[in-house]
DNA sequence: CTGGATCCTTTTAGATACTG
DNA sequence: CAGTATCTAAAAGGATCCAG
């Protein structure tokens, strides 16, 4: 896509909201440290456990990585389904609004492939 | 892009960085308040005034737009240009670097608007 | 006009200990 | 195993005033 075609996409189809980008409000919500990351693990290997994820990305504590696991569900990004056996067990899984991500996802690293040394 | 395409493409093209997430270290650039309004605004017109772009992002102060500025230029993803006439003039533009995060942004907002009510 | 410098408030993240 | 609760540290953001 070239700037040109960018533009003109871009302001007929969403500038309508008082010159906001639109792309803030998506990013917004995958900000914070650990919820890309969480992100993509669960785009490798779906569903995972908790404590698989917090091995995943090891210096996370659990309170970051329950706090970001909330938020995402909040979103609807990932779903958390509990099985009450004994030891517990919890797994998470993407949502299919979650996996709708991986497009937006590609085209990230094949930027950060052509720049990030 | 399939669930299954995105693992096999992502587990053989950049998995090798010991298991980190691909995409985190492009959105960490692109994270703060403002740098994506800033960068959607150099999207719809380019070159901007420093001015320009405060009356744009409205509530923003000038501290906050200038570091801003600053972050985005250290990532050359902005290139700031200054005419010493009187007054003052500095203009801001998007480097190649930068256009060619457009593709992204527009994934971005299609899953935007597809989600986003 | 385009910021720099300073101070202050708010938000976010980390450490540690504890529970069903 | 999968979290909660509480506290502390660090970072980000905002307000205000000043300068080339």
């Amino acid at each position: 896509m070239t700037y040109e075609e960018f533009k003109e996409k871009v302001g007929s189809v969403i500038l309508t909201d008082e010159g906001n980008c639109p792309v803030t409000p998506v990013v917004q919500m995958l900000q914070g440290k650990w919820k890309l990351q969480i992100l993509y693990e669960l785009c490798i290997k779906c569903p995972m456990r908790f404590g698989e994820l917090k091995k995943m990305l090891k210096p996370i504590t659990n309170t970051a990585l329950t706090n970001a696991l909330k938020e995402l569900e909040a979103d609807d990004l990932i779903q958390r389904i509990q099985y009450n056996e004994m030891p517990l067990r919890v797994e998470y899984s993407l949502t299919l609004k979650g996996q709708d991500l991986l497009p937006v996802f590609y085209s990230i690293m094949q930027w950060g492939i052509k720049y990030i040394p």
